[in-house]
DNA sequence: CGCACTCTTGACCGAGATCAACATTCGTGG
DNA sequence: CCACGAATGTTGATCTCGGTCAAGAGTGCG
């Protein structure tokens, strides 16, 4: 299968939903039609917070973010890692009030969509009705394996597990060649992603690079051994639900 | 506000939908015309299971059931438990392969719905693709509630979590009365959707009975102190998304 | 160039795991 | 209706993985 190269294809929202299903060109026009207001956002802000009721969603168009709640303890567990393409409120489309908070990790682009926009696309194309309640659905599937990951992994095999997820999606987004891929969040920030502390996880990624599985520095992140990082991290992206993508990716 | 009481509100899938928005008669009767094969399961059996391909989805109409992972280490992660009037593997619907285990806890009766009668359903009732859609958001919401409590809750606090959130659940659904209900887990499933160990398990519920927050015996989960438990278990019931229903039984 | 953030290292600690009995409950068949 | 075996719950002893604390080393940005 291929594609005609065009505009669309440089659209991180249409990339991301013809990785599971193919759009008719009538699809994606109505996509690009999106009014969609682009914002510049630094580095380490939050974009929405818990308890809002926002009337927009928003995709990352550039950038990494992160959704994170805070525990009456103030201590801070990230949900997920959002990369472009990825729309992490579009929840509140169906659910009044935010649960989690969502934050700019590096500095990121995004595009803020009215709700109303959306539900005017999804009662005009039921396949994207279809696409986007699809992409809930993985993120849902997503957060089962980070249950798991939590719950029931030890901290080696936990940590190589979250590497691995995030430069598979960057690689299914065409964003990491070779296993290799930008990697901008802190210690501290992986550490709140895995349920770890800085430190422990600080000793971790140095047995990852000592066991020259990966090499990490300067936020750039590369894989030396994808096989051996896949086994200790316990890794099948299956629940990525990437389909024709995955064999290319993982 | 208030139904009249009809065959509808004894239908467990309309009841739950309608905690969030109320449902016409007419979508009332195209849910209640829905095929729906019924079967009997016993108790701890498993009745779909991870890499499964789904045609149809189904709901729990009595019991208690849970969705988990096993780890590469043949460890078990509970995802969820699963109580009347959930549909557990909806995601089936836009998901091809399951990326979870589903399996009984007590025994369960359960109502299997193929998903071209689902399909058929969405098409025909916007509204109640947005109710189906929206079940799907608030089972996500629950998920990542349970990252962070496994991730970054003590095991005092993570248990106590657990129960407020099953009891309320049952609340919801009229099935608990006083906060007292049914609790049909054994400690290892408890400690397998809170990511410890059975005899840790043990210990902690324990010292929340000498504390005398809950009474737990015979499968008879009895909280003596709803406030106390709240609090012990940084229990937030907003994720849950109840809406009005919220109020009464949280 | 200096201050703040991030990473690293070492020492020590403790929550929760593991192991190993033993007790209790429950379901089942005689 | 009872008995018996399996499943579940309980307890104590011991261990360990990962947390905490504290200090220093890089790194980078204003």
């Amino acid at each position: 299968m291929s594609y005609l190269f065009s505009a669309a294809d440089t659209n991180p929202i249409i990339r991301k939903l013809e990785t599971s299903l193919p759009l008719s060109d009538w699809e994606r026009e109505a996509i690009l039609a999106l009014p969609v207001q682009e914002r510049q956002i630094g580095a380490r802000q939050d974009i929405v917070r818990e308890g809002d009721r926002p009337t927009r969603s928003f995709a990352i168009l550039d950038g990494v973010a992160c959704a994170f709640k805070i525990t009456g303890e103030a201590k801070r567990q990230i949900l997920a890692f959002h990369i472009v393409g990825d729309i992490p409120d579009m929840q509140s489309l169906h659910l009044q009030k935010l649960d989690m908070s969502i934050g700019t990790i590096s500095p990121c682009k995004v595009g803020f969509i009215q709700h109303e926009a959306l539900e005017e696309l999804c009662s005009r194309h039921p396949r994207l009705t279809h696409a986007l309640w699809r992409e809930t659905l993985v993120a849902a599937s997503i957060h089962r394996e980070w249950v798991t990951n939590v719950g029931r992994r030890e901290a080696y095999s936990r940590a190589s597990h979250v590497l691995c997820e995030f430069i598979v999606r960057l690689r299914v987004m065409g964003l990491a060649r070779d296993y290799s891929c930008e990697m901008p969040m802190t210690q501290e920030d992986l550490a709140d992603s895995m349920g770890l502390s800085i430190v422990h996880v600080n000793r971790v990624l140095q047995e990852l690079r000592r066991r020259e599985l990966i090499e990490l520095r300067q936020g750039i992140l590369t894989v030396l051994d994808w096989q051996g990082l896949k086994e200790t991290g316990d890794f099948d992206p299956a629940y990525l639900h990437l389909g024709r993508a995955e064999k290319a990716a993982a």
